[in-house]
DNA sequence: TTGTAGGCGTTATCAG
DNA sequence: CTGATAACGCCTACAA
């Protein structure tokens, strides 16, 4: 039952009565040999069902034919979608994707990245709590491991696949101001370990701050609040002359839209919402939300593809940030004027 | 710049003075050193910042410490969700994830079995279109890598994660029928390849016929209707008598009561909705959704650790199903007495 | 306690 | 055109 002993070049080489090295060269095309021969040994692997063992190849070859891949997450639809688009990208590449997921924690970060390094990935693609400062990424790169990066601006010597944060969340801003809002929120999730967050609060900030209004208010929340809509009304509740507010996901801008509720505040009217990421969701919803609409499976693919340039010695090159778009939605509205 | 010849085991037995056989049981704890040389390999080791190749490694003990994941994709944050549970629960493991998708595709399921095992995966955790007519992952199995499906009922020869997907759908049928109910409709979205969807309706089916009342309508559609609402609201209008819907999954309920708004019916006034699988989202909705809860973490998690056992040796026995719950909702209620 | 040697599956080199 | 043979990195009898 057990065929514990898997069938190897060397069976087939003696089943079609040649050696190992003629074998290898008929299976692998790499090399003359006799039609007659040629023959003998296809059959012989046919008949006993053989297939290359990629460990064998991978130990002579030095190339593990495998690509790593680190996320926060894959219970965050963003990164899974990335993760996605990563995975259709090398389909046809011959390289597999192995996966590790870091919680959001830095810790786990580096280590990921050292358990990746030690199965001998060929090439990394990372999303992390901080890809500039951690050394394991620095250290697979000095090994020549190609590395690419998912989700973050650009970091001297790295290549990533992104879009702009900054400007994206201006455009949010100019939404915001353009329909009057003064007294404004950004909400945030993983403040201090998503420099996605804060490049959205900065950019954010940025065009406000060019309209003439102050810095908007930065709403830090964590998990607990994030998904408790009761702990996010009390949240909200602290911050009553908002007439808006940014989120930094879309997740989050559903959950205080939510929350607005169960305070009796209508939304837009009461409260405008905007929300980040453009998940299809929420164009379904009965106020359809107002958003960016991003990509991530394009990241993904993108972050692939730099990578496998990477992989074949192309010198890399930074491409350009992938398109965001404003999505008008039902949850933005001029402020109520009292 | 280019360490490009890693260090191994050989080069720290040279730095140390030793064999390498005597580096490998230092390394290793595998057996004896003198408290000398144990100290010497050691720091060896560390200057020359040793870490094992897994694939040298691998050739030898003939175990990859890597396992194949498949699912049909990561778009669908269920599965990702489960993807995601396996990662937490191999985490401390070893055992690294190769994961692959197969965009809903029998072939493609099977190829990426065999690629998988080409990997030489020492184990297997898959959600398939046909895990049982599946030749790819009887062979696997036959020679010996233990399997383990996620999703899946039971299937003669292989351990499962699962929910009672008919028990659960006949729950939804008991809600139904409570409510006044009887012209009842099932949407399905990729009926022919997902035997969860199937499960469903034939535990919708035996419910509503114990209960007295015909079979629901089966409604089939493509990716393409469940992302537009417009087609969705035109196939509905085909079913104008149906006073309830039962969707196949929670995304397409939402999808549903986008639909109904189109086409100017109140849920749950003028129609009743509800879903499957319990995504978070649904409770922050204006009208929460009803729906079966479900946790495809909890899969994962116990897809691998039925896998993990089975690896040990143990001899694989299926778990009981894992629980669900009838989440109640605000889109579901008595029909509208006309 | 330590070292030598063989082998895991594959490919590349180099003679025949 | 073909076949030894030597790596690749590691582990483990078996000897010393």
């Amino acid at each position: 039952m057990q065929q514990k002993t898997s069938v190897t070049i060397r069976d087939v080489a003696q089943a079609a009565g040649c050696s190992v090295a003629t074998a290898s060269r008929v299976l692998n095309k790499s090399g003359p040999a006799s039609a007659e021969v040629r023959e003998r040994v296809e059959r012989a692997a046919r008949d006993l069902d053989f297939s290359f063992s990629s460990i064998g190849r991978a130990l002579q070859s030095r190339r593990s034919m495998t690509i790593g891949c680190l996320v926060p997450s894959l219970a965050n639809p963003v990164f899974a979608e990335a993760v996605q688009g990563v995975q259709s990208e090398l389909k046809d590449s011959g390289y597999q994707l192995l996966i590790s997921c870091s919680n959001y924690d830095e810790t786990a970060d580096n280590a990921a990245i050292e358990t990746l390094m030690s199965k001998d990935a060929d090439g990394l693609i990372a999303t992390m709590v901080a890809p500039d400062r951690s050394a394991a990424l620095r250290q697979a790169q000095q090994r020549g491991t190609p590395v690419s990066l998912m989700f973050h601006d650009p970091i001297e010597g790295f290549t990533t696949a992104y879009v702009d944060n900054f400007e994206a969340a201006r455009e949010v801003a100019r939404q915001f101001v353009r329909l009057g809002h003064r007294r404004i929120g950004f909400l945030a999730l993983r403040f201090s370990t998503s420099d996605r967050s804060r490049n959205r609060y900065a950019g954010f900030c940025a065009e406000c701050r060019a309209r003439g209004l102050p810095d908007p208010v930065l709403i830090e929340i964590g998990e607990a609040e994030a998904s408790r809509p009761d702990s996010l009304a009390a949240i909200l509740n602290d911050h009553p002359t908002l007439t808006a507010i940014f989120a930094s996901n879309d997740f989050l801008a559903i959950a205080v839209h939510k929350a607005a509720r169960l305070l009796g505040r209508r939304v837009p009217q009461d409260l405008s919402v905007a929300g980040f990421d453009g998940i299809e969701i929420g164009r379904l919803l009965e106020a359809p939300l107002a958003t960016i609409e991003t990509s991530p499976e394009a990241m993904g693919r993108q972050a692939a593809r730099s990578l496998l340039e990477a992989m074949q010695g192309q010198v890399p090159i930074q491409p350009p940030a992938l398109p965001f778009h404003f999505r008008a939605g039902a949850t933005l509205a001029a402020p109520n004027p009292e």
